[in-house]
DNA sequence: TATTGTTATACTCTATAACTATA
DNA sequence: TATAGTTATAGAGTATAACAATA
């Protein structure tokens, strides 16, 4: 097999990865009431404090509207409330309910154990060939290839 | 650094992976008037002779309502046309033009393009220990783990 | 005048249910 | 009666543009 070949096996099994990863993590969220975006969000106010939906929109890299819609989304399903802003009455701080920081725990806790499921009992250099390649790819991805994929 | 704290940080990267792949995807398809989804039913067509919007709805796992709609773009743009059955008046042929086989053979030389270049100068070492990883995790993904995921 | 978030509008993907034409 | 594909309706994510309130 020549070298492009293998290349692009490789690849098919990347993209194969992806779509078994993003179907699995779907299904996992719809369970919870979630959804991939929602998730995105509620990571974000996870990791920080309360945030307007301006930095909100700025962080996920999407526009204010659809902020709007996803945080309508959370507030229905009671894992955040609109909160008026201290000294800006144009904005909002978006912050997380006791419920919101509940379904975050979980989604980090079942995220580690996915984690040891997946690794372990590798081989070590497996691990170790994998992560490094994994590291290959990620850079080249960034720099450069964006636009050009053809995928 | 624990195994577990490894393990973490190695999903991680699959992750961000995922999302950077999917985004470059996305991107270079809109550049040709194409979406993942209608980009999969080509696909389909490519790899087979011309179907029926049943066939492909059970060949996408996608509901036939859905079909419709992806159908209805790809003709828009050009891409398909929908064919009378030879001798199922219910059924229609959905059908490749040439404008849309040229857009899969684009695609797949951009696929092999980017294949090249995300695994060319690889260490072999690295690359054999990507693929092995990659097997281990596909296998895991398939076998069980799935709806449990918890990401 | 600039910014925050909204409403208005539109496109894509997805689903279920009801319906038409055909088998 | 069953099947192929449609229309009707709905929810989710995404965008731009116009507009309100506030800075």
């Amino acid at each position: 097999m020549s070298d492009t070949d293998k290349h692009c096996v490789a690849l098919d099994r990347v993209l194969e990865l992806v779509v078994v990863l993003n179907e699995d993590m779907k299904r996992s969220l719809a369970a919870r009431g979630l959804t991939v975006s929602r998730t995105h969000l509620l990571w974000v106010l996870a990791h920080g404090d309360p945030i307007t939906q301006k930095s909100l929109a700025d962080a996920l890299r999407v526009s204010p509207r659809t902020i709007t819609g996803l945080v309508d989304g959370l507030v229905a399903t009671g894992f955040v409330t609109r909160e008026p802003h201290p000294f800006d009455r144009r904005a909002i701080l978006v912050t997380l309910t006791d419920a919101g920081k509940d379904v975050m725990s979980d989604f980090e806790r079942d995220h580690e154990q996915l984690a040891r499921a997946l690794f372990a009992d590798m081989d070590d250099g497996d691990f170790d060939g994998f992560v490094a390649g994994l590291d290959v790819l990620l850079v080249r991805l960034r720099e450069g290839l964006s636009g050009s994929s053809g995928l």
